[in-house]
DNA sequence: CTTATAAAGGAGTATATACACATATTTTCA
DNA sequence: TGAAAATATGTGTATATACTCCTTTATAAG
């Protein structure tokens, strides 16, 4: 190993494909496409169905108070919501103190999640009888505790 | 439960907290934050890295092979390459059949490589010292398997 | 050998993501 | 009370992602 610039073979590379990023991402990729495919008849998107589900339980919610909530930056959920609601699927209102917005599904908003929800049901029964009930469990689990060390920043 | 409107009510949807593509995307958004965010000082973002990564270890690739291999859409890779290509990470020459390009690594992608690999190795270290050895073995198994089942398509 | 088909890739469009910076309010505190 | 700090949000910019449609080139069928 006299050249310099091969201090770093090839070889020393190959750990990096077990990097957690990298395979997240990926998984991410494959599982986020099978929940698109299964909602396209409803013309939204994995992301937006999610954003409904959650509009939908905790009701009216501040911007940023949704963010944290869903662990998803501030700015990124507002870019989010400005195409939902410009399809009518959520509202965007002043809140009382004046800086703030809320946030809340529509009726069309809700009309859409109901029509998604048995689509939704195909894809996620799909990946859980392939899991397993146990092995999901565990799974979920752990991208938890992902988020946790992630964020302890 | 007379109204149609309310034929889904609000609990009928606490089921969907447990959906595997928003809790992958939410730990995807926090670890892929955490990976930027150590590579920060070399100017290539977790992505990029793991690109590097593999142009490295597999030496010129034609992209939807490339693409294939990662399991990212290959009009996806062809605008992360593009980006790459710019800031000179990468080099794409035109291959023998006239219809593909290939794909390799730079000098200067080789150097951005090894500078950015101590810090990458920080980020790892930082999740498997959390987790525990053992179980990132199973959450890997498991990103495999999300990825085999949200593929047969 | 010509035509039909398949394969590789590019371009247009749209959503998803987040950082840095700027603006508007509210709250705190001297 | 009035200035400073904190809070909530918007904007500009850039990467990441993927679908649809289109062009170029190669291969297969007749």
């Amino acid at each position: 190993m006299s050249d310099q610039a091969k201090f770093q073979k090839t070889a020393d590379f190959l750990c990096c494909m077990d990097c957690i990023g990298f395979n997240l991402r990926k998984a991410n990729r494959a599982v986020s496409q099978l929940y698109d495919e299964m909602l396209r008849p409803t013309g939204i998107r994995g992301t937006q169905y999610s954003l409904l589900v959650v509009l939908k339980i905790v009701g009216p919610v501040l911007v940023t108070e949704l963010a944290e909530k869903i662990v998803m930056d501030r700015t990124t959920l507002s870019r989010n919501l400005e195409v939902m609601e410009k399809q009518g699927l959520v509202s965007v209102t002043p809140g009382e103190d004046r800086r703030t917005r809320k946030v809340m599904i529509t009726e069309m908003g809700s009309a859409v999640l109901s029509d998604a929800y048995p689509l939704w049901q195909r894809a996620q029964a799909k990946i859980r009888e392939s899991m397993g009930e146990e092995r999901l469990q565990s799974l979920m689990a752990d991208l938890s505790a992902l988020i946790e060390i992630s964020q302890v920043d």
